[in-house]
DNA sequence: TAGAACCCTGGAGTGCACTCCAAGCAAGCG
DNA sequence: CGCTTGCTTGGAGTGCACTCCAGGGTTCTA
């Protein structure tokens, strides 16, 4: 068996809660877009996109017969991916770290999974300090409500 | 009435949910404590405790008759509400729009509180693209599991 | 009172994650 | 065909948040 990232495709499991809608894919198959069209898609610039291929983030991107980018729906699949891992604050070589395993091949299986794992304790303690924070906020907002209505009750007076 | 940054100091409000225990606090009065000693208390460096000075994030931090810098509790008190912004993503620049409408008195009163609002509402909804983001994780952490345990029964056969 | 350890300043340097540039090829349209 | 728009590349530039340095003064401990 073969322990690849095809199963974000979507053939093989549903896309469950992929934050914006991100509809307007193409049918597998017919899954060819430019990368003004990716640029579209997820909010990334062509040159983050360029980028992302150049430091190893991505796999590399086919091409068509004039040498122009054609991304495909595992490739927006990756990109989805790669845009939740950033949102926690995940650093970018990290990331590379993670796409160099995956195209390793299945004897990186044990340590992606590893890695997976402490990345969900790294975002579980993060919201738990997100948390941490909004008490901090809410005692503050507080106070300055409480202050506000002393104000206006003494301007009332 | 003053509506100042006093309400975490020792004497207003307790101070929930402070994180790390950050005890050692000399009581108000006998609360000088040198750079070093900030260092310890707060984790961050002598070189940002300067640099969050000379950009306008801290307020003037006392001084010994020979120049050397004294920070007082309500400084500590500052610094953790810092902190606690600073986890959140909140650019520097922000929290030095903060720290000078502090600085400006009372007739900032209503803006501190938009700013205060402002933020949490970006908190939350940080929060929630983390369990997103969790949410993913989980997803393919189940799936590399699965992946082990189809593996495993290979072997055994 | 000597030496170690600490603290001061302005300014330069670092690492990260982009972001942009110039110069040139390619594709679609009137 | 010419024009506009889009895509290509390597390399340089940007903004943020620190981080460090040189060169000097201060404070504590033996």
């Amino acid at each position: 068996m073969t322990v690849t990232e095809t199963e974000t495709t979507t053939g093989t499991g549903a896309d469950t809660c992929a934050g914006p809608p991100q509809g307007d894919r193409r049918p597998d198959g017919a899954d060819k877009y430019t990368i003004s069209e990716v640029v579209a898609l997820t909010g990334l610039t062509a040159h983050t996109l360029r980028w992302y291929e150049r430091i190893g983030l991505m796999p590399h991107i086919d091409r068509s017969h004039t040498g122009q980018r054609r991304y495909s729906n595992r490739d927006l699949d990756w990109l989805a991916l790669v845009g939740k891992l950033r949102l926690t604050g995940m650093p970018v070589a990290d990331m590379v770290r993670y796409a160099e395993l995956v195209r390793e091949g299945d004897h990186t299986y044990t340590e992606r999974f590893e890695l997976l794992k402490q990345t969900r304790e790294d975002v579980l303690s993060r919201i738990a300090e997100l948390q941490g924070t909004l008490a901090v906020l809410d005692r503050k907002i507080g106070f300055y409500a409480d202050a506000g209505r002393a104000l206006a009750s003494e301007r009332a007076r």
